[in-house]
DNA sequence: GTTCCACCATACGCTACCGTATGGTAATAT
DNA sequence: ATATTACCATACGGTAGCGTATGGTGGAAC
């Protein structure tokens, strides 16, 4: 995805070096950035590196930012342009599996989160903004805040969960999308995670 | 829980060595676990450790197995005089915020598990048997195998999803059981979590 | 009481990485 | 053409941790 050789003659900037260690923070974790490798996967030194920061701390800050920003729009731009609450949250839970790299970034991240204060910020702040999605998908769906903060506060655990249980228990987990198996997973899933029709919008609608 | 300070002169154990280690990946994860630090913790040098270890990998090992031997007792230990199945999976999530201490040893350690592979198996045979049993619960149920394991794994990804809520959006969770908000929380889950009489048993029953 | 061994201390070399200091170069400005 | 600047290389000192080698010690065995 962003794995330039520098080949090319031209010079770095401090983007180039964010996604080199948002690359290796996806590959082995917050840990593995660290200033000497990177400055070798770059075809550079790090000479290079501390002209344009001032740590590896730094790049580290920068690398969750510009996370946080992908994550952002992202989040928005694969589930956007539906408008249908409910078809919103079968979106989230079909695209979960989309990007192996967002999980691993998300759950490397969150991982430091209990030894940096300024990366917990910023995972909260991502972590905030989805839920708060769907929330409001919850919301759409005719419920008080009360309501659609449990329904949201269900659906966002078993959004994360799955994550994890793709990584750590993977056959549990059907495999093609396509699979019969599939199909029948994903037709529970949203039968309770999404609730039948709403007794307030059933009566404005009947 | 094992925080010995060597203050008796009373010689060490690899058991103590990996109790320690464990504290360590609790406390800051799995690269937390350096011999020279743990020496000094347990107020001895690192000429000790190399007298029941051979690396500082193979104390991570035997950490990992003590930390699996330790969950499989504690799992069923905490649940298992419970025989109805519906009471089962209520008490498995009334009791995921037990201890702050678990869930972040299984983070740290699925964390490492995507470097090392043996961590990784350790961690498998863990989720997998958690995963089972809460299977089984849905088996008693009345349920088939298929959908039995449906529901065990929305289940079971709910349970992790909602240990990572709690670390990264800690707002978003009710925080005392006594509290009007939680006992709603519990109820809504519990409502989505646990079916119906299933047909075949109310058939049964009736 | 000597022997022996489990257990530990000390000292050493090695690697990986951080951060700094300083000099070099190529492109651009003037 | 010279000077400036952005960008980078090189070289250095410093820390933290791994693993080894070897010597010490206290208590159990005989």
């Amino acid at each position: 995805m962003s794995t330039l050789k520098r080949t090319s003659k031209k010079s770095l900037s401090a983007n180039d070096w964010a996604c080199a260690a948002l690359d290796a923070i996806a590959d082995g974790g917050v840990e593995k950035v660290a200033v000497e490798p990177l400055a070798r996967r770059l075809g550079v030194t790090k000479g290079s590196f501390y002209w344009h920061f001032t740590s590896r701390e730094a790049l580290l800050y920068a690398a969750a930012e510009m996370w946080e920003a992908q994550e952002t729009e992202g989040m928005l731009a694969r589930i956007g342009e539906e408008l249908d609450p409910r078809r919103r949250i079968q979106r989230v839970f079909t695209k979960v599996d989309a990007s192996q790299r967002a999980s691993r970034l998300y759950f490397a991240l969150a991982a430091s989160s209990t030894k940096d204060k300024h990366i917990a910020g910023i995972v909260e702040r991502v972590a905030q903004q989805r839920f708060s999605f769907i929330y409001e998908c919850y919301v759409l769906l005719g419920m008080d805040k009360e309501e659609a903060h449990r329904w949201a506060t269900t659906a966002y655990s078993v959004y994360l969960g799955i994550l994890q249980v793709r990584r750590d228990l993977p056959d549990a987990l059907p495999e093609e999308p396509q699979s019969d198996e599939y199909q029948q997973y994903m037709a529970h899933m949203f039968a309770t995670l999404i609730p039948e029709m709403h007794p307030a919008i059933k009566a404005h609608v009947a």
